[in-house]
DNA sequence: CTCATCTGGGTGTCATTCAT
DNA sequence: ATGAATGACACCCAGATGAG
C-alpha cells in the first residue's frame, strides 16, 4: 500500500553528468562542491529528472490529496484537477521546493564530506501546513490562487545507518534558489537583509538572520528528525523499525544516544555576469569562519543557465 | 552592461502601542 | 480596560532604479 509512496528512485546520476560539470574538493570537516550547467536544460534532461522529484514528493502528494478528498492522479477535468501538488504550486513556492529536493538528490548522488553512506527515505514535504490549507481550498475554488509559505522547521533529513540498522547521523541544512547570485544578493542570503543601523543614518549593516545564523543556531538533532521518525512511523513501521527505534532514542531528553550531525547548505540559481568559469560563491579551500559550529560543513553550488524554464517546465511535467 | 540598493509582494504570528 | 491598529519578525522570493 505505501511502497509507493516512501521515496525510493535512486538519483540520476547519468542525467547530472550529462547537464552539470562539478568541481569538488573535500578536507578535514569541510566539503565543497560547485557545479556548473553544460547543456540546456530540454526534455531529455527534464526527463531525466521527474521520477526523483514525482518520487521526493509522493508522499506529500499523497498526503495533502488524501486531506482534500482528491484521488491521487486526478483525471483531466475531475474535481481538484487544477490543484494536483506539487503541480499546483506558485512560482517562488516552486523554486523553494525544488532546492529542497536537489538537496536530497545531491546528498544521495554525490560524495560528501566524511564520506558517509547517505539515504533519504522520505521527503518531509507534508509538513508544509500552508501548502495543504491551499490544495484544499484551490481544490474547491480554482480561483483562489495566491503565494504559499515556505514551511518551517528543516528543508530535508538524511540518515546514516550503520549495520545494526540504527541511526549515527544526521544531514540538515538550507537550501535556497535565487535568480542571480551576485554578491549583494549571496550576502543578503547568507548574512541577512541590509537594515540601517540605528542612530547612524545612511549607514547599513546586514541584520544577521541569514543563512550563517540559521545553521549555528539549528539543534544537533533537529525537529526534521522528529517528522521524519512519524512518517516512517506512519507508513513503513516494519521496514524501518530499528531505525525508529534508534531515532526515538536520539532523541530523548534525557541521556540521549549519541549522534552526529552534518550540515549542508545548497545554493541553486542563475550566475552573476562576472562570475568566472568555475568561480564558486562561497570559499572552497577553508571552512568558512561564519560556520561556528563543531559539525561538518557540506556546500553544494548549483549554477543553472536556464534554471527558472527547467523548474517550471519540470513542475508542470510531475505526473502527467 | 553589471551590480548595489531599495521597494515590493504574499501570508502568516506575536508583541507593542494607540484610541475609544 | 479592552479591543484595534501598527510594527517586528518569519519565510519564500522578484523587479525597478540608479551608480559606476
Amino acid at each position: 500500500m505505501y511502497r509507493d509512496i516512501m521515496h525510493k528512485q535512486a538519483p540520476p546520476k547519468a542525467t547530472l553528468n550529462k547537464w552539470l560539470t562539478s568541481y569538488s574538493s573535500s578536507k578535514k570537516g569541510y566539503g565543497h562542491i560547485l557545479l556548473e550547467q553544460i547543456v540546456p536544460g530540454d526534455a531529455t534532461i527534464r526527463e531525466g529528472l521527474r521520477p526523483y522529484f514525482e518520487s521526493a514528493h509522493s508522499d506529500a502528494r499523497e498526503y495533502f490529496h488524501a486531506y482534500a478528498g482528491m484521488s491521487l492522479h486526478p483525471d483531466a477535468g475531475a474535481p481538484g484537477c487544477n490543484a494536483k501538488y506539487p503541480n499546483c504550486l506558485p512560482p517562488k513556492a516552486r523554486r523553494g521546493v525544488f532546492g529542497e529536493v536537489m538537496s536530497g538528490l545531491m546528498t544521495e548522488a554525490l560524495d560528501f564530506v566524511g564520506n558517509h553512506e547517505w539515504i533519504v527515505p522520505v521527503f518531509l514535504f507534508r509538513n508544509q501546513e500552508d501548502a495543504r490549507q491551499y490544495i484544499y481550498v484551490l481544490s474547491r475554488d480554482p480561483a483562489r490562487k495566491r503565494e504559499v509559505l515556505g514551511r518551517k522547521g528543516d528543508d530535508f533529513i538524511g540518515i546514516v545507518v550503520n549495520d545494526d540498522g540504527a541511526v549515527t547521523r544526521f544531514i540538515a541544512g538550507e537550501a535556497k534558489w535565487r535568480k542571480k547570485w551576485i554578491p549583494s544578493v549571496l550576502d543578503d542570503v547568507m548574512l541577512g537583509t541590509k537594515i540601517e543601523v540605528p542612530k547612524k543614518s545612511g549607514n547599513l549593516v546586514h541584520d544577521g538572520k541569514g543563512v550563517w545564523f540559521e545553521i549555528n543556531r539549528a539543534l544537533d538533532v533537529p525537529i526534521g528528525v522528529k517528522q521524519l521518525q512519524d512518517i516512517l512511523q506512519e507508513l513503513a513501521p516494519d521496514e524501518y523499525a530499528n531505525v525508529i527505534l534508534s531515532l526515538d532514542k536520539i532523541q530523548q531528553l534525557q541521556n540521549p544516544a549519541p549522534s552526529e550531525r552534518t550540515d549542508l547548505i545548497l545554493l541553486v540559481g542563475g550566475s552573476a555576469a562576472g562570475r568566472g568559469e568555475g568561480e564558486p560563491l562561497l570559499e572552497w579551500e577553508t571552512k568558512p569562519s561564519q560556520h561556528q559550529k563543531n559539525r561538518d560543513l557540506q556546500v553544494v553550488e548549483i549554477i543553472l543557465s536556464d534554471g527558472d524554464a527547467l523548474i517550471d517546465a519540470l513542475y508542470d511535467s510531475l505526473w502527467p
